[in-house]
RNA sequence: GCACGCCUAGCUCAGUUGGUUAGAGCACCUCGUUUACACCGAGGGGGUCAGGGGUUCGAAUCCCUUGGCGUGCACCA
């Protein structure tokens, strides 16, 4: 075999594209070719919106699957990523939108029409989609590209318009006429979970609707009240209640005259405000629940579409601007005598979260998903569906759990569910879903199609049209984790592949998405999407401040890693992070991952160039001596813990295992230790190749492109994860940390009684542990740089000596000049008295009854070892302080 | 208003059933170019685990409480 040569620094851009393509050709990507795998454990990728490139969420969130994906494929699974993009329905059409606007477009969906926007989105859609997966590939991401999917892909629209005649069939999505979230900016409406809360300072106003009128009321909005059709109060509140059931014709000034109900409601608190509340039904959720068991109260929407004041509001209102109306009933109430208080007030309005503006609340005809109706056949609502898989088990099966790590986010998820209304899907928007609906204009009839059906089923009429509505972009979300496999189709995939195993993401779309995709699937599939859920937190800047456009902090993860290669940056997400908590992220970072993957690639140059033939050493090597077996058994314990960490999705705590046994460990001592006693070409092979499976789903490129060296046919990607040997525990851990112990002893020793680094000196060790220290004296001189050792079992501290102690142990070098006493002497008594400290702290444990009585022995026993141990360590170093003196 | 999370070394953070003298990375101080690596090596300093109380033989860890920061939900009459 050819001399390997490796360069002396890692160079992360020279090799990581052809390594990606080599694994891509490989075909292991795709679990159907990993023949001998057996249980599938399959990851849905969250598809990213195709209105941006990914940024560094993103590649924290491909850090997290492909850890998990390529550990997975290690230990002999199935392993699948289903990789995708999403059209991300508002938010791709309002950035587009957007672009155009500042193209000179004042008005696109007017100017262009549907056809031709349609066109110019998805040109749009196209481009940026390439650039995603582009940028996936770059992050080393190992997805099945043969599975490749989008939201808005023909597939995908056949799983939607499926679902949507499920529903729809079973009365479950429903034309409603309800108040619903308009944002006028955007034109479309809004689901609940898509506004975006912000605090806003304003005025309350408690006025009297007439003179005459017996109760006053407050709100915030007084242009709405131009709409009231009831005064709610509560039926046990004596100072209204006699007034329940009667009506009040009142003048607002707004020339029409307004009709108002007092009605009795159970949910007025009395002693909040006036303790009586104007009932708006047209623009407040609450009052349309109010109106809908008081019908007759009636409903008078007095904002538009275009937010502005309706004929309805009255001759002198209609056409104003919301603000102006408000502006002008405040004045008529303040003329006429009518307002009576007029106070600041924060409180939070909805904004929405793709368009920006304030959200007005409109009754318009709108589709919904009930989710309180009990499903046929299940005799269980939506919400009660998604409540089961997380609870008891969907259909009560315990096996069918939906497990959320961490576990605190089932108790906001289920929160959430309590307070679910139902879900408005339809948007007025374009780019998305057509609702599959057609309306016959002759006969009126409505029924479902995904396509052109050509005449009205009913009274053959070809007069018909589709809805004009798109649905919201999570409707087609909530069916990824199946939509991917092939439904509604009976595929091969479905029945290998779901549920699947395991999903990740931010805990801000938990509601959005996760909640959607456990409906659509207890529904659908009557099963749950996946097994395991891993929320984890958002990346943050510096200075912990979001990423974002419009701040102008964000990163490009493709620069980070053509500045420090890809396991440098996914080695910096993953590390010292834990799940369902924020991070924040900056180059220092990342600097530090690439000079650990740096420190591999040397660990690794330095065994390949000085052994003769690298190969494969598949078995445990032949132990020589005391290091190796202390090595060897550090690495096994290490793949045990590193296996445990990973099976618990804690990534971090593998990897600090991993960091330290590398670094610390292998580099800093047994590497150092081989160059003593040499001969070492197998363990170091056995341990360095170990080391690059363990290391490997953590950081791909480097591992794979070491990993060639011993093997050119077989990739590591494949290769099988180390197994732990369970075997008798020796004693080679306490003695190797104990030789290890006493030649930091010394190296302290020197640098505190400054002896030049690279001078040998002599040292003596009085112990009675001869046979070990003798045994390891070469390791001892080498590392601590001593001339001479000698190990006596008694004597006195030499002359012109330094000294310390572990347990009855003492350790002394000679230094060349006397030494300085008064320096020593307060070290020694320095170093006594913290001692002194901590034994007398253990004793008074061990006097304790209560201790004694209670603690398990183990630890009972430690305590006492500890003691003894320092008691022994203060009777030598008090010697060697009365010594000199 | 209700709920949840966070407060651990100068900085960023780990610390999973309560039990080593509480850890890591970066930064800092001293020394060092020993041919794997200065993207390095050796040694070192630095924390009453936000404050107070409690449970316990034993608390960073469990409970109560105060304060600060953050988030979600609700309210928004």
């Amino acid at each position: 075999m050819v001399k390997i040569e490796l360069a002396k620094a890692y160079n992360a851009a020279e090799v990581e594209d052809a390594i990606y393509e080599k694994w891509e050709k490989s075909g292991f990507f795709n679990p159907d070719n990993l023949t001998e795998a057996k249980d599938p454990f399959v990851i849905s990728m969250p598809p990213p919106n195709v209105t941006g490139i990914l940024h560094l969420g993103h590649a924290f969130e491909n850090s997290l699957m492909d850890v998990e994906i390529r550990y997975q494929r290690m230990k002999g699974k199935k392993a699948m990523i289903v990789p995708g993009t999403d059209h991300a329905a508002v938010a791709t059409q309002a950035r587009v939108e957007g672009d155009l606007k500042k193209q000179g477009i004042a008005n696109p969906r007017q100017e262009l029409g549907r056809e031709k926007l349609l066109e110019k989105i998805k040109e749009f859609a196209e481009n940026q989609k390439s650039i995603i997966l582009g940028q996936i590939k770059k992050m080393g991401t190992s997805c099945d590209w043969s599975r490749l999917a989008y939201t808005f892909d023909e597939q995908r629209s056949e799983a939607v318009n499926e679902l949507f005649k499920m529903m729809y069939n079973d009365g479950l999505i429903y034309r409603g006429y309800r108040v619903i979230n308009w944002s006028v900016k955007g034109q479309s409406t809004c689901s609940d979970d898509e506004l975006v809360y912000v605090d806003q300072l304003t005025k309350i106003y408690t006025f009297k609707y007439g003179k005459d009128f017996p109760i006053a009321i407050a709100t915030t909005r007084p242009e709405t009240k131009l709409g009231d059709t009831a005064v709610a109060v509560n039926p046990k509140d004596d100072r209204y209640k006699q007034y329940i059931g009667q009506k009040f014709t009142v003048d607002v000034g707004a020339k029409n005259s307004l009709t108002i109900t007092v009605i009795a409601d159970d949910g007025v608190d009395t002693n909040y405000g006036t303790g009586a509340v104007g009932v708006t039904p047209a623009h407040s959720p609450v009052d349309f629940e109010m109106y809908q068991k008081n019908k007759d109260i009636g409903i008078i929407p007095v904002i538009g579409k275009d937010g502005k004041m309706t004929e309805e509001a009255g001759v002198n209102y209609a056409g104003l601007d919301v603000l102006e109306a408000r502006e002008k009933f405040v004045n008529w109430l303040r003329e006429n005598d009518l307002l009576l208080k007029e106070e600041d007030l924060t409180h939070s309005v909805g904004t929405s979260d793709r368009f920006g503006d304030v959200v007005e609340a409109i009754p318009m005809e709108q589709w919904f998903v009930d989710v309180n109706k009990k499903v046929k056949e299940r005799g269980m609502s939506l919400k009660e569906l998604m409540r089961e898989a997380v609870t008891r088990g969907h259909n009560g099966n315990s096996d069918k759990i939906i497990n959320i790590t961490p576990d605190r986010f089932k108790t906001i998820y289920l929160h959430w569910i309590d307070n679910l209304r139902d879900w408005c899907i339809s948007r007025q928007i374009w780019w998305g879903h057509r609702i599959p609906v057609w309306y016959c204009d002759d006969c009126d009839q409505i029924f479902y199609g995904s396509e052109n059906p050509g005449a009205c089923p009913k009274c053959e009429s070809i007069k018909i049209r589709q809805d004009e509505d798109t649905l919201d972009t999570w409707f087609s979300s909530g069916a990824w984790t199946f939509s991917t496999l092939g439904w509604p189709a009976e595929t091969q995939d479905l029945l290998t592949y779901h549920p699947t195993s395991w999903m990740q993401m931010g805990y801000e779309i938990l509601f959005f998405w996760m909640a959607r995709m456990i409906l659509m699937t207890t529904y659908a599939l009557d099963d749950i999407p996946f097994r395991d859920v891993y929320i984890h937190g958002i990346l943050r800047d510096k200075n912990g401040k979001k990423f974002s456009k419009s701040l102008g902090n964000g990163l490009d993860p493709i620069e980070i890693i053509n500045k420090y290669g890809t396991d440098a940056l996914r080695l910096s997400l993953l590390r010292g992070t834990s799940p369902g908590n924020d991070m924040r992220f900056y180059e220092e970072k990342v600097e530090g991952a690439r000079n650990f993957v740096n420190k591999l690639w040397n660990i690794s140059r330095f065994i390949i160039q000085s052994i003769d033939s690298p190969k494969i050493i598949d078995k445990t090597p032949v132990i020589k001596t005391l290091a190796d077996q202390w090595i060897l058994d550090k690495l096994n314990s290490i793949t045990k813990s590193v296996t445990e960490e990973l099976d618990k999705f804690n990534f971090s705590g593998a990897i600090d295992y991993l960091w330290e046994f590398t670094w610390a460990d292998f580099a800093d001592w047994y590497l150092e230790i081989a160059k003593v006693e040499g001969n070492k070409e197998e363990i170091l092979l056995y341990i360095l190749q170990n080391l690059l499976k363990l290391w490997h789903p953590f950081i791909p490129f480097v591992t794979e492109e070491l990993w060639k060296n011993f093997d050119d046919k077989n990739l590591l990607m494949i290769a099988v994860w180390p197994k732990f040997i369970d075997q008798k525990p020796s004693d080679a851990d306490e003695n190797f940390e104990w030789i290890k112990n006493i030649i930091t002893i010394i190296r302290n020793l020197r640098s505190e009684n400054k002896v030049e680094p690279a001078k040998k000196i002599s040292a003596i060790i009085i112990s009675d542990k001869i046979k070990l220290l003798e045994n390891q004296s070469e390791i001892i001189k080498k590392l601590a740089r001593l001339e001479n050792l000698s190990i006596i079992k008694k004597g006195d501290k030499p002359a012109n000596s330094v000294g310390s102690a572990i347990g009855s142990t003492q350790i002394y070098i000679e230094l060349a000049s006397a030494v300085n006493a008064e320096v020593e002497v307060k070290r020694l008594q320095k170093e006594i008295s913290e001692l002194d400290k901590y034994a007398v702290g253990i004793e008074q444990k061990l006097k304790n009854e209560e201790f004694l009585k209670n603690a398990p022995e183990a630890i009972i026993k430690k305590e006492a070892d500890k003691l003894k141990e320092a008691r022994e360590k203060i009777e030598k170093l008090t010697l060697q302080l009365e010594s000199l003196k």
